[in-house]
Formats: structure tokens, sequence, C-alpha cells
DNA sequence: ACCTTTGTACTATTATATTAGTACAATAGG
DNA sequence: CCTATTGTACTAATATAATAGTACAAAGGT
């Protein structure tokens, strides 16, 4: 699996908000791990599509963050893994999470049990 | 159950996109029927704590798009049921839902088997 | 030492978002 | 007819987002 990620210009939600969330979840599955060199700056912004100070502007937020390290003249790193949440934060996490798909299904017109089928269909395929 | 949401100021995403999610998901999910009045956009700037010409963009683009109904001088109403999609369409959808759903619970750490049982749950409880 | 690469720091410009305030047009109801 | 209500249409001001372009500082490689 490859880090790449890509960019709606048509999104209410800010390219950079979504360079960020690209990058996060890179982090958070895996796929970028520490120590790991991002594209610079100029790259990123040629792969995406999207200036560079829009790219300069994520990594210098995610460094203030501790997420990224930046080494001047080599480049943008992974720093840190994640801190672990507690349990009282996974669970209002879960909840979230959740609320968040029943309401999308609902919205859809999808039922409860056809997503826990579509679920349960990948779980099977997979392991 | 009664038409509410709330509004996040210091999300990225926009006011004026919170409040059209709102609306569409208050239609969705049937808390707003065809022919219910909304709020006047007045009030509804009041209740969220918005500006008046934030909520009148809003009613505008849905009114643009059909969702919406103005009168004058009365109000802004449910115009229409949203349009079925076709059965492509709603498998698009519901892999897009799936997917970032995985996405999501890949980020925060939990696994597809416990976010089942927490949809189970759910299931069993509310039958 | 020199050059290249990389992040950083600017300025400038354009577009969008949000708020504030005012005014107007259409409609309902007395 | 009159008035209040409601959506609409403005102007103005401020903040953020995004792009373009230039310049500089730190580090590595030669």
């Amino acid at each position: 699996m490859e880090f790449s990620f890509s960019i709606d210009a048509a999104s209410a939600l800010p390219i950079y908000a979504q360079v960020e969330r690209g990058i996060r979840q890179g982090v958070a599955t895996g796929i970028l791990r520490v120590g790991d060199q991002l594209p610079t700056v100029r790259e990123l912004a040629v792969m995406l599509r999207i200036n560079a100070n829009t790219v300069a502007k994520v990594y210098r937020d995610l460094e203030r963050v501790g997420l990224l390290e930046t080494r001047r003249g080599v480049g943008t790193f992974i720093a840190v893994r994640e801190k672990k949440p507690t349990k009282r934060e996974r669970e209002r996490r879960i909840a979230e999470i959740r609320a968040d798909l029943l309401a999308r299904i609902q919205m859809e017109g999808i039922s409860l049990l056809e997503m826990i089928e579509e679920l349960n269909s990948i779980h099977t395929n997979t392991k």
C-alpha cells in the first residue's frame, strides 16, 4: 500500500483540512510510520495539484502539534505515533462514529441490518 | 423528535455547509416532511447563534436545488422528498459509507468486529 | 567552498465566509 | 387600507483560504 489521497476542490471542506486528514489517516492506518519521510512541500503540491503554500501550512500546523518533524534542507518526517486515548475518550469516539453512521444510513435509506450485513461480508471475506 | 441541530464554529466545515447538512438530514430522516415549515431566516439565525445572512444563503441554495420552497411573507417550506437514487447509485453510496467507516475505525484503533458488535447491540436493543 | 534541496517567510492578489446593518417586496391578517 | 412578518437584495467590513511569486536559511553532497 502506498501513501496517497486525493483532493476534492469542490468540497466544502477546505483543501488544507483534506491534506491534514490524509496525512493523519496515513499515520493512523500504519501506511505512514514513525521516521517515514513525507513528500517535500513542492512535491506534494504537484502531486495533489494544489499550491505549495497550502502544503507548507499543513506541515507547519502538524509540526506544531508534534505529529511531524521537519529538518531544514532534508525533509519532513513522521515524528510520533498518536498517543493512545483514554478508555473514556475511546468510548466517546465509538459513540460518535456510531451516531454518524446511523444518521448517514438513515439519510440514504439503508437499514441497519443491511449495513451490518455489508460489514459482515467484508469480515468473512477478509479473514 | 424535534428539528434541531448544532453548529460547531470551530469546525473546518463552513457554517453554511453545516446548516445545509442539518436540513438535509432532517428531511432524509423524516423529521422534516413535505410541506413542513422551517424556522424563519431570522429565527433560525437566533437559534443557531449565527448571522441571518448565512441562513438566508442556505435557504436560497436549497431553494435553487428544489429541496425548499419559499413563499415571501409566509415562510420557507420543505418542497419535495429527495428523489430515489438508482440501484447503481445506492450501491455506490453504500460502498462509500463502508469505506469511510473502515478508514475511520482503523484510524481510531477500533476493530471491525468490535464495531459490528456495537451495531448489533443497537439492533437487538431497539427492535 | 559550492551547489542543490528543503522548509520557511514574506508580499500580493483573488475568492469565499461571516457578520452587521439597511431597505424593499410580497403576503397574511386585522 | 394598514401593519407586521418573511424572504430577498443590497453595501460594508473583517477574516480565512488559496494561489503565485520571490527570497532566505539550514542541511547534505560533491
